[in-house]
RNA sequence: GGUGGGUUGGCCGAGUAGGUCGAAGGCGCUCGCCUGCUAAGUGAGUAUAGGGGCUAAAACCUCUAUCGUGAGUUCGAAUCUCACACCCACCGCCA
């Protein structure tokens, strides 16, 4: 959520940012709603200071009615709640605002590359896709997963589940010991408040699952619970900044996707993700995304897994954020690169929402903090990875030397 | 699911026969004094949001709201009434 107030001192600026988001939004809306607001709050302010300066002086005949009084704030208590509500619903479907350093352009074509690490593989052999070698090898049943749940769910099993496990540890291991992340297990399951004050709701409560008798949501993303770790509170400048990881399972409807990555690991309702969030002050934000991304690019490295980084434009950028750098692994059997990791910087879009400040060291007046987040890295996309980079041409899959140790000295899976 | 207790400021915690209560006290924090240093001691200050005024913008001034949420009684509610939510304890059930 934005500020009222900046959006009308910057009304341009920001339907400019609406027009390159392809968000279609008269603002005159919110210009005219606020200017209603404000005459309410100025009218029951009078009476109201009238009333209580009446009662002070109780007894004494002012010629104040206060019956009448009365009377005419509830009336304008009903409308200025009708007004604010209104109001509120608007600024809460609008998207956030742009940072400088985002690209303008229509769609994920658009994203200009930023670097590009490692060589893709030259193999002398046709690579086959990770769901045949997987099959083939006995670690993925995407037929079970299919009987079991529906599809985009599948059974991991043997080396394959093992191996999902391995890649939790080794990249929980790598944000705590050595990015400086805390380590949360939070709860999977959550409020409605609280994804609205990471911004999937009210917006998109389609893409998610819901729990039929309880107010209660099944994350899709561990973003939710860790950004909200500390909403409502004020947090002293010198804790920040603030790193959070977590792994969960991610739950996720996909509605809208139908037809796209149907066969494999690569879309599924639930996957498993090892997640980054900081929360820090508005003038280190930008820096933090850096080091963030980077945190991310090491898992890659560290695994020897060849990606690029790409900065997403306005077209294709989320709702929440303000600049956003994808992270694309190389998949040998699609010839090209697959997002594995976003990394995002939301400055005090989400904070707004969850009352998330911080007071400044000199004392002054709380302000609202950043936030960030980013895949540090999606697992399930991960072992897509390993298994397409690293397959061997009679069917086995070589383990990255850094994974080994995480899968008991094992160095093949065949 | 049953019974009982609770929800107050950054934190802890007083306050219910309704009336300057935004709220005692403590902790924390800020500034000053004291002090070889630190600690201790000592004096003062220290909520948030919104409206209006002033301003380039602040500071500042002023008003309004906020003692879980919502509604009610009243000239006036942290204090009374009702509903709801959440938390805690014990019992029952249970990984």
């Amino acid at each position: 959520m934005l500020d009222i107030k900046y959006i009308l001192a910057n009304q341009e600026e920001y339907a400019e940012c609406l027009k390159n988001r392809h968000h279609d939004f008269d603002l005159n809306i919110l210009a005219g709603l606020d200017e209603r607001r404000r005459k309410i709050i100025g009218e029951t302010e009078t009476l109201k200071a009238q009333r209580n300066k009446q009662s002070r002086n109780a007894g004494e005949n002012s010629g104040f009615d206060p019956k009448a009084a009365k009377a005419r704030i509830k009336e304008l208590d009903t409308e200025l709640a009708e007004v604010e509500s209104e109001l509120h619903t608007h600024l809460m479907t609008l998207p956030n605002k742009l940072s400088a350093t985002t690209p303008i352009g229509n769609d994920e074509n658009d994203n200009p590359v930023v670097r590009t690490w490692g060589e893709p593989r030259k193999f002398t052999f046709e690579p086959k896709p990770h769901w045949d070698v997987a099959e083939a090898l006995g670690i993925m049943d995407f037929e079970k997963g299919v009987m079991l749940a529906q599809s985009r769910f599948t059974v991991l099993q043997g080396m394959g589940a093992r191996m999902e496990r391995a890649l939790v540890n080794f990249m929980l291991d790598l944000h705590t010991e050595k990015h400086g992340y805390l380590e949360v297990e939070p709860p999977f399951m959550v409020r409605s408040a609280i994804l609205e004050g990471t911004g999937q709701l009210p917006k998109f409560a389609e893409d998610l699952y819901k729990l039929q008798n309880d107010d209660l949501w099944l994350i899709p993303t561990a973003e939710v619970p860790l950004t909200n770790l500390n909403r409502e509170s004020i947090l002293e400048e010198k804790d920040l900044p603030k790193y959070y990881t977590a792994y969960t399972p991610c739950f996720r409807r996909e509605a809208g996707s139908a037809g796209r990555d149907v066969r494999g690991l690569m879309r599924q309702h639930q996957f498993d993700k090892v997640e980054m969030v900081k929360i820090c002050t508005p003038e280190t934000s930008y820096d933090e995304l850096e080091k963030l991304t980077n945190n991310a690019g090491e898992v890659l490295e560290i695994l020897g897994l060849p990606y690029r980084v790409v900065n997403l434009c306005s077209g294709d950028i989320g709702f929440g954020s303000c600049k956003t750098y994808d992270l694309e692994v190389w998949l040998p059997s699609q010839n090209k690169y697959r997002e594995i990791s976003s990394c995002s910087n939301c400055e005090d879009f989400q904070a707004r929402r969850m009352a998330l400040r911080y007071r400044p060291a000199d004392g002054g007046r709380p302000r609202f903090a950043h936030t960030l987040n980013g895949s540090g890295i999606a697992v399930g996309r991960t072992l897509i990875a390993i298994i397409e980079n690293y397959q061997n041409e009679d069917g086995s899959v070589t383990i990255p030397e850094a994974l080994v140790p995480y899968m008991n000295g094992l160095t093949e899976i065949r």
